[in-house]
DNA sequence: TTATAATACATTGCATGCAAACTAAACAAA
DNA sequence: TTTGTTTAGTTTGCATGCAATGTATTATAA
């Protein structure tokens, strides 16, 4: 048939694009407890890992775009859960931190991977290390610089 | 250590998060040229597929909330690709169908889908399958209801 | 039959996601 | 040094994504 591989039970780009959406909305009842929302989290995430970094530098690890990035690093440090202050080195460049609250927010978030990943269903070991690898070699296409 | 599962390389969700967003950034290419976006394409690909259908219909295919749709639907509308009359037996139901315009695209749309799974990786057919398997399982966790 | 609940959509408010345009600072070449 | 260019971030405009609210319309229970 010439329109096959257009019905959507043949798109894996579909399965993805759905799989996101619902990860997110099944998230939001862990994030609401930490008043995260969504890319908040993976942004506290790529801080808790980095400690300090310039925005270039959590965008590289976060993969969110620097636009975005932008306005939820604002809203973290409204609400004081980071400091963002300027390089002396290159004044072009802003320096992110972790502020006591935003540590303290670290322990609160401890247990979300696990609980999350019981959540998306009963995957094996061995289908994790799969899901990871395929979805590393995707990602490595799709974001060729990092 | 105890904030192990914190780092982003442990997160399964955040690399479907990412390759979401990947993929639909990589899909603009192909569908600025049909003038569609990738919720509006995936809303074509579902009509495309159904010929004629309500918006509930609709959305349990595309996986897409009705809020959103709602409002994707009424610029695919003045786009002139669908129609979207009421239902005589149910006066809350809209049906939505393809005009021949809407229908022509579906000819331009054709090979898409082919393209895109060439820029996403070079993935063997076990492994187009096998991620297939494994994002429907949790697709199935996801969306209980379809 | 009438009050009540459930269903199908629409609308609203807030938070991204993203391309494009813009600003300021650092670099590089002539 | 002066000019042109790259780099780091910001801002803007448009399109979702999503929960919550609102509105008809239909189905149901008393």
């Amino acid at each position: 048939m010439e329109y096959e591989n257009l019905k959507l039970n043949r798109q894996i780009c579909h399965r993805v694009y759905a799989a996101s959406n619902g990860i997110i909305r099944l998230y939001k009842n862990s994030l609401d407890k930490l008043n995260l929302t969504y890319p908040q989290y993976i942004t506290m995430l790529a801080l808790w890992e980095l400690e300090e970094a310039n925005i270039k530098e959590i965008q590289a690890l976060s993969k969110i775009d620097g636009g975005s990035l932008s306005l939820i690093l604002k809203k973290l440090e409204k609400k004081k859960l980071i400091k963002i202050k300027h390089s002396e080195q290159d004044k072009r460049k802003k320096i992110c931190s972790l502020t006591k609250d935003g540590l303290k927010k670290k322990e609160m978030a401890k247990n979300v991977p696990m609980t999350m990943l019981h959540k998306i269903g009963n995957f094996s070991k061995e289908e994790i290390f799969e899901m990871v690898r395929l979805l590393d070699k995707m990602n490595a296409k799709l974001y060729p610089s990092s």
